[in-house]
DNA sequence: GCGACAG
DNA sequence: ATCTTGTCGC
């Protein structure tokens, strides 16, 4: 699956600032859905004492929730850590692993947040965008906005507000557990992303797309330790 | 100026 | 993100 958009890439803080300001715009937030019969998971490991980064991509049957295919990169941070500009550090790696996978997904889940951002541009709208693949937005943390608690049995959730925005869900995916914070990353409506991550989350607080592909990753950083700087 | 701040 | 396995508690 290769990419089906490209843009120039920011060389610094300010150039990343306003490609988010500029794409934030051809985000969509309602359902555009086909079937969903493989969910896609993401995510990335890092080395602390280089600069490397390993992604994975795993692919998942959306029924039975089997891995069907995976794939990992190898890459080295060429932008910083900086909340709000999250998806400039980790999307080259995802990008390389995404683009080996045979199989094109019919979801995405990302281990970050995707409108539910300063400037409505996650991680998971870079990547659904990039590829004009459905993507959500799945973080275990929260980046931004306030939210009441919300309801103690699984799939219980509320909203998840930035003045008088609605950005996302905080979701129980498990009962009595703490939420996760869910919201659109493109083509797909929120209610819509909570159902899926809820039915994702089939036995523990995450989805299982990204316990998958954080698996992997760690995985995949211990067999490389002493070696591969990139690939 | 102070606090918040995805991974 | 990462340091980190078994262990105390409901």
């Amino acid at each position: 699956m290769q990419p089906r958009l490209h843009h120039p890439w920011p060389e610094d803080e300010a150039a990343a600032l306003a490609l988010q300001r500029q794409l934030a715009g051809q985000v969509e937030r309602h359902d555009r859905l086909d079937d969903i019969r493989l969910v896609a998971g993401l995510d990335v490991a890092y080395d602390e004492h280089s600069d490397r980064l390993v992604a994975a991509a795993v692919v998942l049957d959306a029924h039975t929730l089997v891995v069907v295919e995976q794939a990992v990169a190898v890459d080295v941070a060429r932008f910083p850590y900086i909340p709000g500009l999250f998806s400039f550090r980790e999307l080259p790696p995802l990008v390389q692993a995404l683009g080996r996978l045979s199989l094109r997904p019919d979801l995405i889940v990302c281990d970050g947040q995707g409108i539910a951002h300063p400037r409505r541009f996650g991680l998971a709208c870079h990547v659904g965008l990039l590829f004009d693949v459905p993507s959500i937005g799945c973080g275990k943390t929260r980046l931004l906005g306030q939210h009441d608690q919300a309801g103690p049995e699984r799939g219980d959730s509320t909203p998840l507000r930035d003045g008088d925005d609605i950005i996302g869900s905080a979701l129980r995916t498990q009962r009595g557990i703490k939420p996760v914070y869910v919201s659109t990353g493109h083509r797909i409506a929120l209610p819509t992303a909570c159902h899926w991550i809820t039915r994702l989350c089939s036995k523990y607080r995450l989805p299982e797309t990204t316990r998958m592909a954080d698996q992997l990753v760690r995985r995949e950083m211990a067999a490389g330790l002493g070696g591969r700087k990139e690939d």
